[in-house]
DNA sequence: CCGTATCCAGAGGGATACTG
DNA sequence: CAGTATCCCTCTGGATACGG
């Protein structure tokens, strides 16, 4: 029933289920998009109005902040309150829900800040290396 | 220099630099892929071959894998090993570098698995919802 | 102010065929 | 086996304009 075919009966820590069509993956990509990340970070530090969203996320249009809250809204991530006033005013915050992925966000960010000039080392070696071996076609 | 205009000088724990071209945003985006987690979260569970990856992988193309193993190759979170043997085998494994971000992915990874049902719930509350002022457009 | 609707360019990514 | 090269189509996502 699961997806391999050679399970040996190894209780994997690392093992989940990757068919594609299945729930994890389908929420992974969610979670794990550009956008959802940046809104959720942000939005668990306060509640923010559409136009502060905007504002902050720097070079998001406004099609994409509509889609992306609306996607959290309906994962049940973020919840939306409009206030009925006369110039609209409408605020969205983190549900509880929402509020338990700041751990793992929060890690993803860490990570990411802490080891970001390794990997812009790595790049350089990379392409260097590239570039010397198109150089020299027929070497070796 | 920063992005805000507001920052009243809270040291805020999940302040970070959002601006769309600096390297942050850019790991993060490559990070946060849906095949590069894949990938990832396979290689930390023991050394593969390019064909056991496609065959473990459901739904990526062979196109598809050669790019994101490339792009991981380079960033130095994998490591490409190429045996001269005649039947050519290479081997992909996670650097050192790569290999911290176990409990990130893991972290990921889990908080999906422990809240999909609260997820598809909320889901489906929307949708429910979604199509009940569809199809009454004028009540309130 | 907070959206929705429409249009459209370009990147993402699958299918296929060919090399070392 | 492990790719690279090509074609082509879909879907993302930006720009713009309009509505509540």
């Amino acid at each position: 029933m699961t997806h391999t075919a050679a399970d040996g009966g190894d209780a994997d820590p690392f093992q989940w289920d990757v068919r594609e069509d299945c729930e994890v993956r389908q929420i992974l990509d969610r979670i794990a998009d550009k956008w959802s990340l940046l809104v959720i970070a942000l939005l668990d530090r306060r509640k923010l109005r559409f136009s502060e969203l905007r504002r902050e996320i720097d070079g998001i249009s406004q099609r994409m902040l509509t889609v992306t809250l609306r996607q959290l809204e309906r994962d049940g991530l973020v919840k939306r309150t409009v206030h009925p006033e006369v110039p609209p005013r409408v605020e969205y915050e983190l549900t509880p829900l929402g509020g338990t992925l700041h751990t793992t966000i929060r890690s993803l960010v860490t990570w990411t800040e802490r080891h970001q000039n390794e990997i812009a080392a790595a790049r350089e070696e990379y392409d260097a290396r590239a570039a010397a071996e198109t150089a020299l076609p027929a070497a070796r």
